[in-house]
RNA sequence: GGCGCGGUAGCCAAGUGGUAAGGCAGAGGUCUGCAAAACCUUUAUCACCGGUUCGAAUCCGGUCCGCGCCUCCA
């Protein structure tokens, strides 16, 4: 089966068809690097990192490219009242994204263009596009691109400009634009820019937001590259501006395919600085939860439905990779047994497979992605329980979910705890406690374990110690 | 107002024509010295109204409710 994605550009699902056979080049709109991100700018990241690699575990070779924007009002107005210089402003927040998305074990891009090291790109996109008469400029100074020169303007929004609102703005707007709905690629110099400036043709400025991504785009993946992402909030007017802009320089299709994931939600409304309402992954982990659980509260819900954060959704995370985990080490003790139902479990595993790939395959749905997952690990702790799982036949499921996890990357199937000498000690007293039948003993221990972080289980080859 | 998304069990969430995946929580059971874990069983007619159809959560029309974009925003 092709993979199939849902395309905002037709808004239609449609089947994907790279430009060049098996590669696929991706451009994912990244932070602005003022503050740090909070966790629904990671939520649009961790779509990203889903997409990649299900391209990647499809086969595909990936580059992607994510850009760091690191010039716009609030990067300057933030420096300013930090009195940093711009660069090392933003340098504690790129260092802090980077940090992050460690955390969140997202794959990192092939390149992270920061916007302040491709200004001559820029200018040069800029002049091309004054050379093909779309855009002008104005008597502050800064250039504009100008929509009404490029007919299929709003072909991604959908967006229908109505004139009389436009004329009707312009006359009040004081940055003397044709249009209202012109938007800047240069803008001039102004005080609130401090000392953030560039020299270009048309004198000291910056370069608009938009211009920023089609000019880094351009460089690293080509005139055209199959797939762009980003928050639907981008949808408008980014991304239009983006097309605008970039199709008027080349005269060829931008983008082939445009992917948007919805917000993340809290109480009801969207998780923005503005609304105050957000939460950095910091403030989540001060809370107690790992990197690793919010991945998947991140990961769960299927990228085009708003997903509500709630602290409750990130307990019911953590129990459900708890019986992954306890799936995985189950797994690993039958491993060591004689073998025994292989066939079956091959079968099983396949069918498992089968199903996880065709979720994915269709749109990313994650859902159907890890219901087939937990179907296998139902099935499977049943073969196990009835001895029909030892041997190679856990190896086989253990290699089933390496594989899986190439997508999920939350499994951690080769991880191995260390269980420190002291707390071994402990286990071991409390066994030799059980077999004299002092109950009130090994109790009295397994209460010193929990005290210490760690949880004991008795199986029928002996306790088992994890941290808890 | 324009454009768009969504309303499925206590919570989260798949499913776009043939009588509702999965996760979490709850209940009962098996196992266990107890517990934990694991396993088994169990919990919905899909916002509302009308229509199309042999048959609709799924298609069409309407209503109500929630959210997003239209200005910086993942």
């Amino acid at each position: 089966m092709p993979i199939r994605f849902y395309n905002s550009l037709s808004r239609s699902i449609e089947e994907f068809n790279p430009i060049r056979p098996g590669r696929v080049g991706m451009y994912t709109c990244g932070p602005t690097v003022y503050n740090y991100a909070h966790i629904g700018n990671y939520r649009a990241y961790m779509f990203e990192d889903l997409l990649r690699r299900t391209l990647k575990f499809c086969g595909f070779e990936v580059r992607q490219v994510m850009n760091l924007t690191d010039v716009d009002d609030k990067t300057i107005r933030g420096s300013r009242e930090a009195g940093l210089p711009l660069d090392e402003y933003t340098r504690k927040y790129k260092d802090a994204f980077f940090e992050d998305i460690g955390v969140l074990r997202i794959e990192p891009a092939e390149v992270y263009p920061e916007a302040t090291r491709h200004i001559d790109e820029m200018i040069g996109l800029v002049e091309a596009l004054l050379t093909a008469g779309v855009a002008y400029r104005a008597d502050d100074g800064s250039v504009y691109f100008s929509i009404s020169r490029f007919p299929r303007y709003g072909q991604l929004a959908r967006i229908a400009l109505d004139p009389e609102r436009q004329v009707a703005r312009v006359r009040h707007d004081e940055y003397a634009k044709e249009s209202i709905a012109d938007f800047a690629l240069w803008k001039a110099w102004d005080e609130a820019d401090g000392d953030v400036a560039w020299e270009s043709p048309w004198g000291r400025g910056r370069p608009g937001w938009h211009i920023e991504c089609s000019a880094m785009s351009m460089r690293y993946l080509g005139k055209s590259f199959d797939i762009h992402t980003g928050g639907v909030d981008n949808l408008f007017p980014h991304h239009e501006d983006e097309i605008a802009q970039s199709e008027a320089a080349t005269g060829r299709k931008f983008v082939n395919y445009w992917l948007h994931c919805a917000h993340l939600m809290v109480d009801g409304r969207k998780m923005s600085k503005s609304l105050g309402n957000f939460y950095t992954l910091r403030d989540v982990l001060d809370r107690g939860f790992s990197g690793r659980e919010v991945r998947w509260e991140l990961l769960r819900t299927h990228y085009r439905q708003t997903l509500n954060f709630t602290f409750q959704g990130l307990r019911d995370a953590r129990v459900s990779l708890n019986r992954l985990d306890e799936f995985v080490t189950r797994l690993k003790e039958a491993a060591v047994e004689p073998n025994a139902g292989r066939d079956a479990v091959e079968e099983r595993c396949r069918n498992a497979a089968a199903a996880f790939l065709a979720g994915l395959e269709d749109d990313l749905n994650i859902s159907a992605a890890l219901a087939a997952l937990f179907d296998l690990v139902r099935d499977v702790n049943r073969m196990i329980d009835a001895g029909e799982c030892r041997g190679n036949a856990a190896e086989t499921v253990l290699g089933r979910l390496r594989d899986m996890d190439r997508v999920l990357g939350v499994l951690d199937v080769d991880r191995s705890e260390t269980v420190p000498g002291e707390i071994q000690a402990l286990v071991d007293e409390r066994q030799a406690a059980r077999k004299a039948r002092d109950y009130a003993r090994a109790d009295a221990i397994r209460d010193e374990l929990t005290a210490k972080g760690w949880t004991i289980e008795d199986t029928p080859k002996g306790p088992r110690v994890k941290r808890a």
